[in-house]
DNA sequence: CGCATAACTAACCATGTGGTAAGTTCTGCC
DNA sequence: GGCAGAACTTACCACATGGTTAGTTATGCG
């Protein structure tokens, strides 16, 4: 198509855009394929040549990047998506309002990403099971959510308690179990229930004042 | 064993106890089968297979009473599960406060039916797919019960009207939430969620005085 | 009793699965 | 340029799956 020349130029420059070895970058590209997939069809109906298929590779292929095969990959997919996540949580400068807004957002984006959530709502059902490759993943992301909502809920019950017996890591054992909950039926339903409403209802329960706070962000 | 007299004695009955032919009891045998393995491992993860071995049967008898496969046992097994449910729930005979007793009395027994709970967290999200067999089903049931709810929720807000600005249609869709939430924080970490307490929690948070409600009734 | 029919089983099939081995092509670095 | 090693592909394997067919055994009713 061009010269040696022109090709050179065309290249990506070595230092900057290129530390990616060919290697990471189909890494890269398995690793969306199987978030895709399983967002799709859940872990169990996913087979390793579905997801090699969607990468434009052999099932060998990929198990020469990922011996583990789909186990491997789930986590792969799962921490990539956390690391999203942990950002938004835990950011230390927010405090406990600015950390309830951030969740108000986290369920805005959810909104619009369906996949993911199905993604993660079949899954961690599926990983009840002791056996399962992402149980001791989930067990311990719930418990890192529940600490994360009690320490901030608690921080609210200090400052502006209002609302006296509430206990913060009953409370946000609670606030989860709405936020998974929602997702379960909005799947199902999406026209039906509005996620980012029905948590600020049950923030205006807990005596958190939501007014005032934007609507979007995007 | 014994002679034939005395074995007629001990044959069931014919008019009574004995309407069922043998195929119907196999095939009991086979939904309880799978409903165990489907409470277990999923719907996806279990085979035909799997579910004759343990109703000690061939797959190909199996298939001679469901003809549909999985599929069919599935609707079966739901169904089966949701007559008993119905019943409570539905009770034309009980007021708002009986209603919210009943429902904390089935999550006690939820509580105690850890199988039955994990199949109906993981299908619920499975089924979120629109290819899924129980698609629909699930579709319906979270219908059925979002107006449920929101009539009882209802009747409680005209009655005791304390806590205003309280619309039916919308906390019901939190209770549901939050119940389905619960269990699946429960199935992954039992021993550090109490489905019954936070449940009792949300409604104190309604309003609704639970004081005097019996602990548990077995 | 006897016999039609229900209730199976044994044996097969095509297909899809995860996994391995051996060979080929490509990259990127000296 | 050339070459070691990464990045693959092709071709297998053993096994499980859903489903069918043909044959065997049991049931229960006239």
């Amino acid at each position: 198509m061009t010269s040696p020349d022109l090709d050179h130029v065309a290249d990506d420059p070595p230092p900057p855009a290129r530390r990616y070895t060919k290697g990471d970058r189909t890494k890269e590209r398995i690793v969306e394929a199987a978030a895709d997939l399983f967002s799709k069809s859940g872990y169990l109906a996913v087979s390793q040549r579905d997801i090699a298929a969607q990468a434009e590779i052999t099932h060998a292929g990929l198990l020469h990047h990922f011996p583990g095969g789909k186990d491997e990959l789930l986590m792969q997919v799962l921490e990539r998506r956390d690391a999203d996540d942990a950002v938004v949580l835990f950011d230390e400068h927010l405090d406990a309002w600015g950390h309830l807004d951030q969740t108000v957002r986290i369920v805005e984006r959810n909104a619009r990403t369906p996949g993911l959530v199905a993604l993660y709502a079949k899954l961690s059902n599926e990983a009840s099971d002791v056996n399962h490759p992402a149980h001791t993943y989930f067990r311990r992301r719930y418990e890192i959510l529940r600490e994360h909502f009690a320490t901030v809920l608690g921080e609210l019950v200090d400052r502006h308690g209002d609302r006296s017996a509430l206990d913060p890591d009953t409370v946000a054992q609670q606030l989860i179990a709405l936020l998974d909950g929602l997702q379960t039926q909005w799947l199902l339903a999406p026209e039906t229930i509005d996620m980012r409403a029905r948590l600020v209802d049950f923030l205006a329960l807990l005596g958190v004042d939501t007014t005032g706070w934007r609507t979007d962000s995007a």
